[in-house]
RNA sequence: CGGGGUGUAGCGCAGUUGGAUUAGCGCACAUGAUUUGGGAUCAUGGGGUCGGGGGUUCGAGUCCCUCCACCCCGACCA
């Protein structure tokens, strides 16, 4: 266990060691324009594996696949009131074709709200058409100002799931079950505990009715909104005239969901997990499992590592064996960087006892196993172990640096002193929230579907508080 | 958009008062040899419109003007 001596350290700049990280483990790499990131062939391998873990979940649950156009007419982008609100200010436009300027312009998709109502208020005329749920996978584009790799990029690949149903209770009952697809998707796979709950008025979606949220916490106490799962009601339906005949012959509106998660969900995963050797990936998500490192290039410890491999593939686990002509201690790094759950080590002296080396990523942990034994099993039984390590690690972390506040002055000591989650109590009013805002952009991150009863009144008014809020320092 | 800063090889930098040439150094890269249990060593080699344009001068990476790009701090955001 060395450091990585080329890699701020995280506790030193928590910025710098990020930055590093996501170039160094050949996730992402800049492009010549500002806020567009190339997505390199690890980060590309991790976000498949994203796209496959939920995009069968999507399915079992009966959702289908479509895919909408890149570009939104002006007028239509501008019928829904809240919405094009929300995101006027960072939309980018194409004026022009060849070198022909277009009589209306057009809006390079940042949501596709507006394109899937237009569809479906053609498409739907009767109850018997519903639900649709529908779903897709592409890049959106808003032009941020500031931008940071996988966080905030002016492209981003994501997934929008959208919705429609015959009544309220339907629609509703979906938002949920998203949101506990997206929860079991960060607990179970990603190993990052969330808090999930609902958003304020103020941090909901531009024209939703209701925001659910999962919230994760990050190694140096910020906080990441990982997904979303939002109830429209007939927000959208109205201005979109989606309409469908009832069973009792009357017109009604439908009723709508939408959800997504991005490729932001891999920036939390570098940063619950990562330490200052690198990545660390949970078995789940890794696009490889096991690195099998030969030590020395001869012929006896390369049929061991084939060998290795393809036990290791037999038993359905990922195994890679790394000829890459280098050092062995640069493999050692260079793998580490890339966050693979376990490494095998094959050389020359533990051959010479019939063994390997095993060696975890998480906590570094290294034990010599007998070649007589089942390996492959053993590494099966291992990966296991390490991802429900790392969930717990995380979970304790987490609840570590979640904090109660009874005060504003409680809110401005824990932000400044150690930020992370800060529970508190709020009247429920905007003004309250934008008062707390002013102490270092500290938002509302939701109100917890498990609240607690904290105090009576509101930390910042002093009057009747209505709901436990988490608060926070968000990315 | 407001305030501050930086542009010299893929990356990180040096280049002193304008006179030092063919603009250097480290890493990375290529070839060969010896190596391989925590980022190997030696040898050889390739790579530059000094951010762009204009000006001053016998002479500009260096001085002046102008444009551009990027970074940091604020306001806005998945």
């Amino acid at each position: 266990m060395i450091k990585n001596k080329e890699i701020t350290s995280r506790d030193e700049n928590f910025a710098d060691w990020y930055t590093n990280i996501v170039q160094k483990a050949n996730i992402i790499d800049y492009s010549s324009v500002k806020g567009f990131t190339i997505l390199a062939p690890n980060g590309y391998a991790l976000w498949e594996k994203f796209q496959n873990i939920l995009d069968t979940k999507f399915k079992e649950l009966g959702h289908q696949n479509v895919y909408m156009p890149m570009l939104i007419p002006e007028n239509l982008l501008t019928k829904e009131k809240d919405h094009v609100e929300g995101f006027a200010p960072e939309v980018a436009w194409v004026t022009y074709g060849g070198e022909q300027k277009l009589e209306q312009k057009l809006c390079i998709r940042p949501t596709s709200e507006t394109l899937f109502c237009e569809y479906y208020s053609k498409i739907v005329k009767s109850y018997r058409d519903l639900p649709k749920l529908y779903n897709q996978w592409c890049s959106v584009v808003r032009w941020e100002k500031e931008t940071r790799p996988l966080l905030r990029s002016r492209e981003f690949l994501w997934q929008e799931g959208h919705t429609i149903h015959a009544s309220a209770e339907e629609a509703e009952k979906e938002t949920m079950q998203m949101l506990k697809v997206y929860q079991d998707f960060f607990e179970n796979y990603l190993a990052i505990p969330v808090l999930v709950g609902q958003k304020t008025e103020k941090e909901k979606f531009a024209g939703a009715e209701k925001t659910f949220t999962c919230e994760a916490l990050m190694y140096n106490g910020v906080t990441l909104q990982s997904a979303t799962s939002h109830y429209f009601g007939q927000n959208f339906s109205k201005p979109f005239d989606i309409k469908f005949l009832n069973r009792d012959n009357k017109l009604e509106y439908v009723y709508q969901t939408s959800w997504g998660i991005t490729t932001r969900s891999m920036a939390a995963l570098i940063m619950v997990h990562g330490d200052d050797n690198g990545l660390v990936l949970p078995p789940k998500v890794a696009p490889i499992q096991v690195v099998i490192i030969p030590i020395k290039d001869a012929p006896e410890v390369l049929s061991v590592c084939q060998k290795l491999e393809n036990d290791l593939k037999e038993t359905g686990i990922c195994a890679k064996v790394d000829n890459s002509n280098q050092s062995a201690g640069f493999k050692f790094a260079e793998n580490e960087m890339k966050g693979i759950p376990l490494r095998l080590e094959v050389g020359p002296r533990d051959l010479e006892n019939n063994q390997i080396t095993l060696a975890r990523r998480d906590n570094f942990e290294k034990q010599q196993v007998s070649l007589n034994e089942n390996v492959a099993n053993l590494c099966k039984n291992l990966l296991e172990q390490i991802q429900q390590d790392m969930f717990n690690r995380a979970k304790k972390r987490r609840d570590e640096k979640t904090y109660v506040a009874k005060s504003m002055q409680d809110i401005k000591d824990i932000i400044e002193k150690h930020p992370g989650f800060i529970k508190a109590m709020w009247c429920g009013d905007k003004a309250c929230e934008e008062e707390i805002k002013k102490i270092n952009g500290t938002k509302s991150r939701c109100i917890p579907f498990c609240e607690e009863h904290i105090a009576d009144t509101c930390v910042c008014c002093g009057k009747k508080a209505k709901h436990m809020v988490v608060w926070g320092i968000q990315y």
